[in-house]
DNA sequence: AAATGAACAAAAATTGATTATTGTTCATTA
DNA sequence: TAATGAACAATAATCAATTTTTGTTCATTT
């Protein structure tokens, strides 16, 4: 008979939330390098036999841990965004509050300890996957309220926004510093409504 | 008496440029780690001294050869712009010269056998400062020739072109998947002279 | 004047023996 | 039915001893 090869993740399972709490804890505190599945199975007080039962190995745990995170980013960023009046207000927000999650979250300490690994996770396309799918439903909001051009391609629109949104997280200064809300604000409404196309207003 | 803290790079003095070549040679065939001081001076067939004459570390080496590299890349790149008739195609062909670097040049080896040391260079802001520079000339003849606004800042301007370059050449799929010179020539056209406020024509 | 090569202590890499961890299985437990 | 914990070989991390490399100095050479 075949083994599962694939376990389905399920947050909401307490045993798996508690594998993930339990390394997400560890790898806060000593890396990923350092932490042993035995170890996580000592912090969630659990049987190292569980933890191979919903995750097929440290990698695969790792990257829940990660998901699980990046999951939880983009739930509390959509809350705020509902107070964001216009799409450039989203990304400016979104961009302060992706700065505020690696200058304090778990991506803080992990770069703290292992840079190299974190610098990996950033430049691979799969980090991203999640958040492409975020956006798009906010594409179109704007297109509705006529903040952009209906006739975009909503994937295109999407392309754009996570460029610069990921650009401006990993590089708060690039030609020009853009570190306030005020600036940031001012920089995302050019770009998004006119390019370089058409002066900004004053 | 003090000693010379920081030596000046000429990359035209036949013994710096002796040095930079064998290093690079090494680094190609190596990476950096495995790369000794000594080896390079065997290499160039010279004294480990001169090395020491011309940089105060192996880290200033290191870095002297990736920034001829860099320079080496906007020359070149400088020479195939000249042909392009407007910024959007001096963009096109810049990313397109950006990723065939990636692929074959010594970044490229270095990816293959130190992917994280790779990986942290080009998360480095100081990766980025010397192509800051190259393009406010080309955003001033595009502000003459019409093709963006005469209003613009030069330096907000070359903060955008920076920042879509640079994503475009680390990611070549984002959203949607802009990997070929036509693909890309029609987006950057579209996000710089409209961003998303205007319709892509047809 | 600049390149050389030998000398040197401090730091870093390598090595091989030892220990820990991983991933898997399975009979037992709750 | 899922969690457990013991057992296991294969892999990986660790550690101390050893070797290499680094960065510096300086007298000698070109």
């Amino acid at each position: 008979m075949s083994k599962e090869q694939y376990i389905t993740l399920h947050y909401s399972d307490p045993m798996v939330a508690r594998i993930l709490d339990a390394g997400e804890q560890c790898i806060h505190r000593f890396g990923i390098r350092r932490t042993s599945m035995g170890e996580i199975a000592r912090v969630g007080k659990l049987s190292r036999g569980s933890i191979y039962n919903h995750f097929n190995d440290k990698d695969a745990l790792v990257q829940g841990i990660i998901r699980r995170r990046q999951e939880s980013f983009l739930n509390r960023t959509e809350g705020l965004l509902e107070k964001e009046p216009t799409l450039v207000d989203k990304l400016t927000q979104s961009v302060l509050s992706g700065r505020k999650d690696m200058q304090e979250g778990i991506f803080a300490a992990l770069a703290e300890i292992e840079p190299e690994t974190v610098a990996m996770m950033f430049l691979s396309p799969r980090f991203y996957e999640r958040s492409l799918s975020f956006w798009p439903p906010h594409v179109r909001m704007a297109q509705e309220a006529g903040e952009i051009s209906a006739e975009m391609d909503v994937s295109v629109a999407t392309d754009l926004i996570m460029r610069l949104v990921v650009s401006l997280v990993m590089f708060p200064r690039m030609g020009v510093v853009l570190k306030t809300r005020r600036a940031l604000r001012e920089y995302l409404q050019q770009m998004i409504s006119h390019g370089l196309g058409v002066a900004p207003s004053a």
